[in-house]
DNA sequence: CTAACGTGCAACCTTGAGGTTGCCAACCCG
DNA sequence: CGGGTTGGCAACCTCAAGGTTGCACGTTAG
């Protein structure tokens, strides 16, 4: 795999994981469980999403008792600024 | 279509679609005929690599007599310059 | 202990992205 | 004009991403 990019694009080409990026950036962490209620699917999908995110070193998971809760690591966390930034300039720039 | 990343990043998602851009950035314009020389693939393939991309406003293209052209937009520029910057940062900075 | 909760694993289904082949139209050169 | 290029259109194929269901395991609360 001689692209470093192709994981992370791989990861940021599908607008359920960005809203999890979005989501983890506002609240710190998250479980499985609790991002299902803000997608439209199952949790089992949600947690598929996560293992993508995490392959691609965007996000990073600590057991917590029964609970598995998942954080931005720092690359993830460049990554929902840049995106972020990068909305705002598109939005409001043309 | 509520976010404007969707087509951006579903064309970036392709390490192809990529090569493309920074070819095209390299060498200005060129034919779909000539890019099949760079990539795998067929032109036909190419052609719709190309339509990806067009669609993202990554590309555009001009007709030259029997050629067609296809040539960065601004925005192209922007993300392949963004996208040469971070990949000299992630293989720099590790 | 037991019921309820949260997770992880695996099989399965469906759809669309990525690619190919075949064919036909437009254009350039001789 | 006629032959070789360059392009565009459309049908078709394949495969993996994204999603679902079902179930078994650990954990916590009562």
């Amino acid at each position: 795999m001689p692209d470093p990019f192709d994981a992370v694009f791989g990861a940021l080409a599908d607008p359920n994981r960005r809203h999890v990026l979005g989501y983890l950036a506002n609240h710190g962490t998250a479980t499985a469980t609790e991002l299902t209620g803000e997608l439209p699917m199952t949790r089992q999908a949600v947690a598929k999403h996560l293992v993508t995110l995490t392959d691609a070193g965007l996000v990073e998971s600590e057991r917590a008792g029964r609970e598995m809760r998942y954080r931005l690591t720092e690359a993830g966390g460049d990554w929902d600024r840049r995106l972020d930034a990068l909305r705002r300039h598109l939005e409001g720039g043309g």
